[in-house]
DNA sequence: CAAGCAATTTGTCTAGGACAAAAAGTGAGG
DNA sequence: CCTCACTTTTTGTCCTAGACAAATTGCTTG
C-alpha cells in the first residue's frame, strides 16, 4: 500500500505553512508528528497533511493555532460547518443564478459558461458584472474548493475562462484621454490575477490608464516600473491565500523604494484585516476603489493646473 | 541616507534564492555578507541584492554558483555581454520588424504595440501570426531579458499584453463541430502560459476542441481532468527555464496515471532535446502539431466508424 | 466600560553539521 | 572521437534546538 508520504517541502507547497512552522508545531504541540525516512527526514502521511490543510483554512478565517491543533477532528469539522452556516445572507434568486453558472463548469460546458457570462455582462454592464457576478462567483469557487465540492481541475477551468472573459471585456472598453496612470501587479509568491483584472476593469471604466504587469513582480522592479512609466499609482492585490503576516512589512518596504509622489493602493480579500499604514491606501471594496480614484482626481486637479 | 536594507525573507522573495541558500553561500563563499541589525539578524544592502539578482539570472542560464560568486562585477557583466553575441542569424527585414514591435514595449506604448500586433494578425492570419510573429518575438524577449537589455517589468508588460492578444484572437475563431478534445496545461513549477496559448490557437484553428486549464496542474489532477472531460489528448508545455532533467520522469509518471487511450503531447522550447519515450509525442514545431492532429484523425476515423 | 500593562502565544531568525542529488571530471573501451 | 561507467566535487535541502520580537489575550485599575 502506498500511503502517499509527503516531504516537508511538499507539505509546505501544499498547505502554505512554512517549514519552520511545521517543525515548530511539532516541537511545541506534538502535531504534526511525521514519520522519518531512512535519512531521518520527515515524511508526512496523507492524513496529517489533510488535517494541516483544514487547520490552515480555519486559521485564515481568524482562528488561532493554539486552539485548533489540540482540537479533535470532530471539533474542527464542526467549526467548518459553523462557518458555512454564517455565510453572508444573499438574495435567493442571485444564489440560484450563481449556482447555475457554476454548473456549467461542473458539467464541463466551457462554451455555455462563456455565453451565459457574456449575457450577464451585457445585462449588468461592466461594473455590475464585476461586482455582482465575477466577485461573488470567485468567492463561491473559493468556498467550494475549500469544502471539497469543487475539483482542482474545475477550479482551474473556471479561473482560466473567467480571466479570458475579463480581459476580453477590458479590451472592449473605450480608450480616450486617461489619467491617472495606474500600475497593476502583485508581489512575488502571489500568483492570483483575477483580483487585479477586476480592479483593472473598474478603473479602466472610470477612465484611468491601467498598465497591467501581470503577477509576481519583485519589489525593486515594481519601483523601477513605477518611475519608468511615470505611474501615479501602484495597485497591488493580495488573495486570502497570501500570508497576512507578511503584508505590512512588504508594503513598508515597497513604500520606501517607491517615489514619494506615487500612490500605493492595496486590495483583495487578503487585506480585509490590514491595520492602517502610512502612505498605503487599503481598498476594501470596488466602491472604495472608485472613491479613491475620485479623491485622487480632486487632489491632483490643482496640481496639474500649475 | 536610507540605504534600503532588506531582511532575509525580503531577499528570498525578491531574488528567488531560499533563506537556506543565502545563509549557506555566506558560510561557504563569504558572499553575500549582510550587516546585522540590533537583534543580530541579517540586513542586506541594496547593492548586494542587485548582485544576487544578477547571479541568479546567470545561474538560470546554466552557470554555476561556484564560478559566479567569486567573480568580479566586471566579469559578471562580461558574461552577460558574451551571451548576447552568439545570437542566431536571421532574416534582416524580419529582425527589423521584430525590433520595431519590441520598441513599442521599450517605449511603454502598450496601445501602439497592441495595434501593431492586431495589424500583423490581420495580415498574416492566425497561423502565420503565431509562427512568424508571436513565437520569434517571445524568443527575442527571452534573449533580451537574459542579456539584460530588457528590464523585468518590460518583460512582464510584454507577456501580459501578448497573452491578451492571443486569448482574444482565439476567442474570435469560429466554433463548429470539434474533435479531438485536447486538454492544455502545464505541470507544477512551470508557470509559463504563452506556449500553451500558441498551441491552443493553432489547434483551435484546425478545429480541435481545446480545454485550457491554465498552468501548474498537479499530475494526479491532470489525470482526473482527462477522464472527467473524456479528453482524447493531453498537451503539456515546457519552457526553456524548466529543469530538463526532470521532464522524462514527470512524463513517465503522468503517462502511468493517464488512461492508456489518451494521447500525451509535449511541446515548448524545453523539449528540444528530449529523448524518445513510450507513449509520449514530442512536438518540436507548430507544423509538428498540425501533423500530429492530422495523424490522430486518420488513426481515429476508422475507430469512430466501428 | 476604557486604557494601560503583563502574560501568553506564535512566527521567524540563528548556527553549524550532515547528507543526497546533480554536475563535472576521469578513464576505459568501442 | 565518442560513449559509457565510475569517482570526485559542488550544491542545495534538511536537521536540531535556542532566542527573541511582534501580536494577541487577559487582567487590573481608574
Amino acid at each position: 500500500m502506498q500511503t502517499n508520504q509527503f516531504t516537508i517541502s511538499a507539505v509546505e507547497r501544499d498547505t502554505g505553512l512554512s517549514k519552520d512552522v511545521l517543525r515548530m508545531w511539532e516541537r511545541r504541540y506534538g502535531f504534526p508528528l511525521p514519520e522519518r525516512d531512512s535519512n531521518g527526514e520527515r515524511t508526512y502521511p496523507n492524513q496529517q497533511v489533510e488535517r494541516l490543510r483544514l487547520i490552515k483554512r480555519l486559521m485564515d478565517q481568524g482562528f488561532r493555532p493554539g486552539k485548533l491543533i489540540p482540537a479533535s477532528d470532530e471539533a474542527l469539522n464542526e467549526l467548518v460547518q459553523q462557518r458555512s452556516k454564517k455565510a453572508p445572507l444573499r438574495n435567493e434568486a442571485e444564489v440560484d443564478e450563481l449556482v447555475a453558472l457554476l454548473n456549467f463548469i461542473k458539467q464541463r460546458d466551457g462554451l455555455g459558461y462563456q455565453q451565459a457570462m457574456q449575457q450577464r455582462l451585457a445585462r449588468q454592464g461592466m461594473q455590475g458584472f464585476v461586482q455582482d457576478t465575477i466577485a461573488p462567483l470567485t468567492r463561491s469557487v473559493g468556498e467550494a474548493w475549500e469544502d471539497g465540492s469543487f475539483e482542482v481541475f474545475e477550479e482551474h477551468l473556471f479561473t482560466e475562462l473567467t480571466k479570458r472573459l475579463l480581459r476580453q471585456a477590458i479590451s472592449a472598453l473605450p480608450s480616450g484621454k486617461r489619467s491617472p496612470r495606474v500600475i497593476l501587479t502583485s508581489v512575488p509568491e502571489e500568483p492570483h490575477v483575477i483580483g487585479l483584472l477586476m480592479v483593472e476593469a473598474i478603473l479602466t471604466l472610470e477612465s484611468a490608464e491601467c498598465i497591467p504587469l501581470g503577477t509576481q513582480m519583485p519589489l525593486l522592479e515594481i519601483a523601477r516600473a513605477a518611475s519608468a512609466h511615470q505611474a501615479d499609482i501602484v495597485a497591488l492585490s493580495f488573495s486570502t491565500a497570501f500570508p497576512q503576516r507578511q503584508i505590512p512589512g512588504l508594503l513598508q518596504q515597497l513604500r520606501m523604494v517607491l517615489p514619494a509622489t506615487t500612490g500605493l493602493w492595496v486590495g483583495g480579500a487578503g487585506v480585509a484585516r490590514l491595520s492602517k499604514q502610512e502612505g498605503v491606501l487599503p481598498l476594501h471594496s470596488f466602491d472604495d476603489a472608485i472613491r479613491a480614484l475620485a479623491d485622487w482626481r480632486t487632489a491632483h486637479v490643482a496640481v496639474s493646473k500649475n
